[in-house]
DNA sequence: GAGCCGTATGATACATTATAACGCGCCTGT
DNA sequence: ACAGGCGCGTTATAATGTATCATACGGCTC
């Protein structure tokens, strides 16, 4: 289900041009540290691992293909254990889920947890996390338009990210 | 995972008030007819089973829950059958599915695959398709910020509906 | 230090969701 | 007739996600 390619590690995530992903990598591990002492909630060895496997990659990777990219010695562990860390992230906000791909992303931004949007890139494969005002205010009217209590809303947009959008179809 | 029972036939599906739900249904069937005719591709008994088994249920059915209820004289159908059916129908616009629930949807209203809204009720699970210029303006906007080549856009909002919005947590 | 409790882990098994592959029969165009 | 395309029906299997249980480990109280 995914042809091409993970792009170069190093190469840019497509929302910026100059991007040094090691470095926003590392603040991304820094940061989530942060959020789990500040809860008093342990980022274990298991947690940080499937994180930092996530913040490796800028496209979305699926729960079993973490469990294949799991360096544990030679052995592999079990799903289980993956989607115990990916729940724990997903809680703090550390990493999402874009389930219109069945996979999870690492979150590079420090965000609230509001209305939340994903380009997803049909070709790559690659991912980026966005957020705005608009969004969410489009999504809350929606909501109130219907008398519906919003709680959260994910907005996935599909289509070429820049790299890929000059190639042909 | 779904506690709560199906909100009673004939009531009615949140956005609206008074809301016949038979006559959406049906009308929703004519028009699914009109748009198989217009592209010349046959509403099969199969498509047209499946459809009508979303229509009678205001929440998203998953799959196999479609599987269980399809009555075929006693047995039951494969699950590739109404895999084949979902694609179909979604290909259409016929129905949707709503990624975050493994879920599919029957579409009512005729919409121009542009960036799409769907409530999903987290207590009883009632879902509705609703779409708007702001959402549209604000998926193109993120995209366009991004230099992402926009295609389509799905925005899944969770929270309550109408009904279960008085309701205590 | 000894006992207790809560949490995370590691492992097995299982449930759920989705697709691949293949042959049949029907319809249609020639 | 008959060839080709399409939808159907079936079997098998892949991909994704959970339940359960015993264990280990750390902090707490006594």
């Amino acid at each position: 289900m995914n042809p091409a390619p993970e792009p170069k590690p190093g190469s840019s995530p497509f929302p910026v041009a100059g991007h040094d992903h090691q470095a926003c990598a590392d603040g991304a591990l820094a940061r989530a540290a942060a959020v789990c002492a500040r809860r008093g909630l342990p980022l274990t060895e298991n947690r940080r691992a499937v994180l930092r496997l996530l913040l490796e990659s800028h496209r979305p990777l699926g729960a079993y293909e973490l469990v294949k990219r799991f360096d544990w010695g030679g052995r592999r562990p079990a799903p289980a254990q993956i989607y115990r860390a990916l729940r724990f992230l997903e809680s703090l906000g550390l990493a999402h889920r874009i389930a219109s791909r069945n996979a999870y992303l690492a979150c590079y931004a420090a965000d609230d947890g509001c209305a939340q949007a994903f380009l997803v890139c049909d070709r790559c494969g690659a991912a980026a996390e966005c957020a705005g005002d608009a969004l969410e205010a489009a999504a809350r009217g929606l909501a109130r338009a219907a008398r519906f209590e919003f709680r959260a809303g994910t907005l996935e947009i599909s289509g070429r990210c820049p790299d890929c959008a000059p190639a042909a179809a």
